[in-house]
DNA sequence: GGTTAAACGAGACGGTACGTCTGGTCTTGTA
DNA sequence: TACAAGACCAGACGTACCGTCTCGTTTAACC
């Protein structure tokens, strides 16, 4: 589904049990015993599928991993994802920001969540499709959120947004990624408050 | 013997020419045919060396790849590392930042990193080491750089240093990882202006 | 539906074309690939058939081959097949058992013969089939000419016809089968001799 | 050990349990569940052996076979076989081939000869190997016996050995590979008796 | 300066997983 | 309803490595 490497086999034949066992398998396995032991066979042996199956239709381990996430986030699509906007800009990134932080250190999904990070990290294609179809919408709703900041004229006005964005987040995930440090809320206040304000000093009180 | 959990080797005895040629045979072989295809069996065998000898000294493969890139980063030891300080801390930054990011687009030195900044992301005692080792001088050299421009009133005087170091590096990180986007000088420069001015508008021009 | 074990399919509608184009392409691949590589699904595909077609009216790969051979020599059928009766019978069965000789050495039957050979050794049920079906008319041809023999007394009274065909064509087949040894017209010929007058030594000359 | 085909391994080095264990799993299992169901993996679980131990020394299942056989045969090794002899030329076939016929019909070896006789029909190598090792001896053994006949008359002198020894045995081995007919003590007699006085009538009486 | 114990190269071993191939079954149009 | 097409579950194939375990063979320290 991801990325096609071979004769395309017939996909309107496709079993659409069968995808989301090994789908749920994948994920559920990675959680258990960790991305490191995880392998295609424990994936078709615990979703009850012949093992052809996941490679008919899946170029890679990360392919399917990658699809697993894919699918969780698709239980709440329709909507694009939409960030707070109380109009405190602040105190809306930093309660995002929060969740995030939570997320991150929730066991659930911290294994899940490095795996599929290493695996996009060693695999451009997967990067690729990482970017366009779960990083992509969420990368536009947090844009939106900052634009209608600038728009209220709390953000400078030429103000780069793909920076902004990365200068608020980048800093958690490589944390998170690169364990450098204890992963708190007060890091994630910090955070926000720095990356608005910036380093250099403020002619005015903050 | 103190409180190792096996015998303890002899380090006496170790032979250092066999040392040196595993970290080479492990860096070349991670250029040559990348981070998925290393194995250790390939790392013996280019090194010309048995392959309890790997094992005897390095407790993993990322281990291996780690100690590979102390090796390098020793050629240059004795003094610390230090950034530039011309006095002009956004024209050092940039400065500094535009190597780095020319260092992540070099087609040699991308796949070694990828895999250690991966094998980090999985394992909890590389990464203290990698912190302490490695990242931490690095990290130390940056924040005396920002620390000088502190004291120069360059910068906010109540500026956390690990937040500021992270946030200017980070997002560079980021993107090179996740291949968010392509890393160019110019994305280097907006960086860095962006993380000293920060997202507020600034009262006065610039 | 007589004592069939499963549903049995009705032969009335089969289609002629997929069944001859399966049993020439299962005779054909023995001879290109081998019986080792031989699968149903090559058969198949090479049939241009549905491997559901093949599964449906043969139990087993065997069963196939023995069908294709059927097939091959049914060409000619309609009469029995007969053995050469000059009147002299010693002359007669040289001439046939230096033309088995020359069969069995030819390379293009020897593999597709290997191969039923040994599916019978393995499977009962094919090996009745075959003596009904293929070996015992054979067989009834070559008792024929030994029965004409004895009549016109060059033969004991008192011969097991049986064991005579056996005595005959078993060493062939032997040799053959297990390559215990060159298989010629020499070899033949001495067959002949040796079945016709006995190990033992004759009082006359022979 | 049979015949090598790659960088021969270092066979000073080998473990002989590992390869008893093999041999003697591959036997078992061949009696128990036949040839067809046959495989390496099989081999290798009830061996308590890893597969690579088996490819490392064998090139093929037929060869694992053969190795069986020739394990089993090497028991009563030493001194080479013989048959009896006790002057009675007649008596003393007659003994050997029901011996022969009893084996062919235990169950219990059925199988595992099947199994034999079938991969040396399909590999020339193993035939070759076969015809040295296992059947060799034997037939020297036979054609010892022969050659005693002979010498005290009761052979024609100028007898073709080969074709002699092959013109008893044959017929036997073909009937029970084939299956083209009821293997029995009574026939064993037969084929003596008919081999002995040839096809032909006899001047005299019998 | 001969002894001895550890590290070494080599590589066989019991295993796990790989990615491919085939066996048989089942499903979905098409004729 | 037989057929071609081919997806499906199952599992063996032969290969690559894993990490452990001998093997002799250096090699360095201690006698």
């Amino acid at each position: 589904m991801t990325t096609q490497h071979r004769a395309t086999p017939n996909a309107a034949r496709r079993k659409e049990a069968s995808r989301r066992a090994i789908l749920t398998a994948a994920f559920d396995l990675l959680q258990e015993i960790g991305y490191a032991k995880l392998s295609i066979e424990g994936i078709a042996a615990r979703a009850g599928v012949g093992k052809q199956t996941i490679y008919r239709w899946w170029p890679s381990k990360g392919a399917v991993i990658f699809d697993a996430f894919l699918m969780l986030s698709e239980g709440s699509e329709g909507e694009p994802p939409a960030l707070p906007d109380t109009g405190d800009l602040e105190a809306d990134l930093t309660a995002v920001l929060r969740a995030t932080v939570a997320e991150l250190n929730d066991p659930q999904y911290d294994q899940p969540m490095r795996a599929l990070a290493t695996e996009i990290a060693h695999d451009p294609e997967l990067a690729a499709a990482y970017v366009e179809r779960l990083d992509g919408p969420l990368k536009e709703a947090k844009q939106r959120r900052l634009r209608s900041a600038q728009r209220a004229g709390q953000l400078a006005e030429d103000l780069n947004l793909d920076v902004a964005v990365e200068m608020i987040w980048g800093p958690l995930l490589n944390r998170w990624l690169q364990r450098s440090g204890p992963l708190t809320a007060e890091y994630a206040d910090d955070v926000v408050t720095t990356a608005l304000n910036g380093l250099r000093p403020r002619p005015s009180g903050r």
